[in-house]
DNA sequence: TGGGTGCATGGGG
DNA sequence: TCCCCATGCACCC
């Protein structure tokens, strides 16, 4: 056995007191390092992380540094750590070489905060790869050094970091004077997306000493340019990109962490919205602006992505993503919707199932092999976490998902049927996040309350009185439940039967027709284009019209001088008064 | 007896 | 005709 190195390029004691497991190798296992380096490495693992991100004529912050900077390999820019330990001063000086969009810099950041990173020490270290292993509650800073460097000075950062030392993130931005923000110029966007691409595309970085930086630049090309909606919308990559990363890779010993994120994250794309159309993929709240335009969006690539039906494209307008995003003040820009569902009685009922469109769950969700599932953690949108067991049933040579357990957050957001989850991602990171959205209108609502609609009214009475029940409202069973209770099984057959929502109207609809019929003859007046016919009946005189009274605006009933009372109606197309048709008149009686 | 669980059924796309 | 999925319902505890 030969005499052991410590595998820190910088260090490469043979001697120590102990040796210690460090970073994890491409080979395998982990890199043996002597007590001093393996115990930097321990607190650079177990402590909040706080990198600053600076442009190169700030890079006198480096003698700050007391940890080695982590190079991250394929990409242009060096980014240097510390750890933000009590006994130890807080900062990072380093240098990232592009670094423009703020959004692409809260990708980077985010990525780093949530995820592993395989980071490269810098130096001849070529298996010295350094996992910061998913640090939850490290508060990343981005610091702008202007172009012009004496803007950003060492006292700023120093004021920068004492806000940072008190985990307060929001106040050290805020503490970002706007003409200190960074990333003004366009001049290095796409380096920067390409940047935040790669840190997205994989919560895991091999790096690779190997590739030549040339291949970063082809990615660089084809990125498309930054803007709203792709920082809100779209997932940091793109098939034409060439991404995956090509050094991405899945490290076994993370991989049950986040194996499905990983997937996903590897070849995630979310198209920019299409253009509202007229054939109704997307619906416009009335009197607001274009932010408010609710589109149906195609939602980031998953499994199966292709399969899913439009009904469960996330509608979600700009302003909600912009929410959604102000839910994370650090992790804005990269919330992904997913999909969409709105809730039927079933799901929003005390079993408490929510059943998964299938080619979501499997676009979205873990894969699993087991019908128990897995329990799979999911935040609302105010950071709640929640825990649900995602699972199948067998279901005709196929799989019926559900979510199991969401009666409480359900509850929580106060949803109820008609109303919609929505699905969404935190990338990169993966998180999922549920939200909701209420129904707007009634037909939200009616679609998922069908089972409340059924044969609850005797023949001849018009009353759609089960449209106004709401299911859920009493805890999700259904009036009609009831009623079925105490049906013989054709009956109840029958009652399903006409279960048929093709045979529903919008509750709009069903309201005009809670009416009765002599509320119903105000409204019958005749075809504009009748002509009439007057005869009598009895000594009294109609007018009659060969085509159907049509429903309009309500009519008026008058006496003649005689005393008799006749029914008016106003002509659409020449605002005159006629008579009714006799035959509407006398259906009405 | 009531609630939970898992599968079956059947309408509808 | 196939598949999805909302919901029914039998079984179990």
């Amino acid at each position: 056995m030969g005499s052991k190195n410590c595998m820190n390029e910088a260090c490469r004691g043979t001697t120590t007191s102990e040796w210690k497991k460090g970073w994890s190798l491409k080979s395998g296992g982990f890199a043996t390092l002597c007590y001093s380096c393996g115990t930097s490495v321990e607190v650079f693992s177990s402590h909040s992380l706080v990198a600053l991100l600076v442009m190169p004529s700030a890079s006198s912050a480096c003698s700050w540094f007391d940890m080695p900077y982590m190079w991250i390999s394929d990409l242009p820019m060096k980014i240097h750590f510390s750890v933000k330990h009590s006994t130890q001063r807080t900062l990072v000086g380093g240098n990232a070489e592009y670094v423009e969009s703020e959004s692409t810099v809260d990708a980077l950041l985010r990525d780093i905060c949530m995820n592993t990173w395989i980071l490269e020490i810098p130096g001849d270290t070529p298996n010295g790869t350094f996992a910061t292993n998913g640090i939850r509650d490290v508060r990343p800073v981005v610091v702008e050094n202007q172009i012009d460097g004496d803007k950003f000075s060492t006292e700023r950062l120093l004021q920068l970091t004492k806000a940072i030392g008190s985990n307060d993130v929001s106040s050290a931005l805020e503490q970002l004077k706007p003409e200190e923000s960074m990333f003004k110029t366009r001049q290095s966007s796409k380096r920067l997306l390409n940047l935040a691409q790669q840190c997205s595309s994989s919560a895991l970085f091999k790096t690779d000493n190997s590739r030549p930086k040339e291949g970063v630049k082809d990615i660089y090309e084809s990125l498309p340019q930054p803007s709203l909606n792709f920082s809100l919308t779209a997932p940091l990559g793109s098939p034409s990109s060439g991404l995956p990363f090509p050094g991405a890779i899945v490290e076994g010993s993370e991989q049950s962490k986040g194996s499905f994120q990983q997937g996903q994250r590897t070849r995630h794309v979310l198209p920019k919205p299409p253009k509202p159309s007229p054939t109704a993929l997307s619906e416009t709240n009335k009197g607001t602006g274009g932010s408010q335009t609710r589109v149906a969006r195609p939602p980031a690539e998953g499994r199966g992505r292709n399969q899913l039906l439009p009904r469960y494209w996330p509608k979600i307008t700009d302003q909600e993503l912009q929410q959604l995003s102000g839910e994370y003040p650090y992790l804005k820009s990269t919330i992904v919707p997913l999909f969409e569902k709105i809730l039927s009685a079933s799901d929003a009922g005390r079993i408490g199932r929510l059943v998964l469109p299938k080619a979501c769950a499997e676009a979205y969700f873990p894969p699993i092999n087991q019908s128990e599932g897995i329990p799979i953690r999911i935040q609302d949108i105010k950071g709640k976490e929640w825990t649900f067991q995602f699972r199948f049933w067998p279901n005709n040579n196929s799989r019926m998902y559900v979510l199991e357990g969401v009666t409480p957050c359900i509850q929580n957001m106060q949803v109820q049927a008609g109303d919609t989850v929505t699905f969404s991602r935190i990338d990169p990171g993966g998180q999922l996040v549920i939200g909701c959205r209420k129904a707007t209108n009634n037909t939200d609502v009616q679609e998922a309350q069908t089972p409340s609609i059924v044969n609850g009214d005797s023949p001849g009475e018009t009353s759609f009185s089960g449209v106004t029940d709401n299911p859920l409202s009493n805890g999700g069973r259904t009036s009609d439940d009831s009623l079925q209770r105490h049906m013989p099984i054709s009956e109840k057959k029958k009652a399903r039967n006409i279960k048929n929502k093709r045979l529903l109207m919008p509750s709009d609809d069903a309201m005009e027709l809670r009416i009765t019929w002599e509320e119903a003859q105000e409204l019958l007046r005749p075809s504009p284009t009748a002509e009439p016919n007057v005869v009598m009946v009895e000594d009294h005189e109609f007018e009659e019209f060969e085509e159907p009274p049509i429903f309009g605006k309500r009519t008026i009933f008058t006496s003649r001088p005689s005393g008799e009372q006749e029914q008016l109606a106003q002509c659409d197309s020449c605002s005159k008064w006629r008579r009714l048709p006799v035959h509407a008149l006398l259906s009405a009686k």
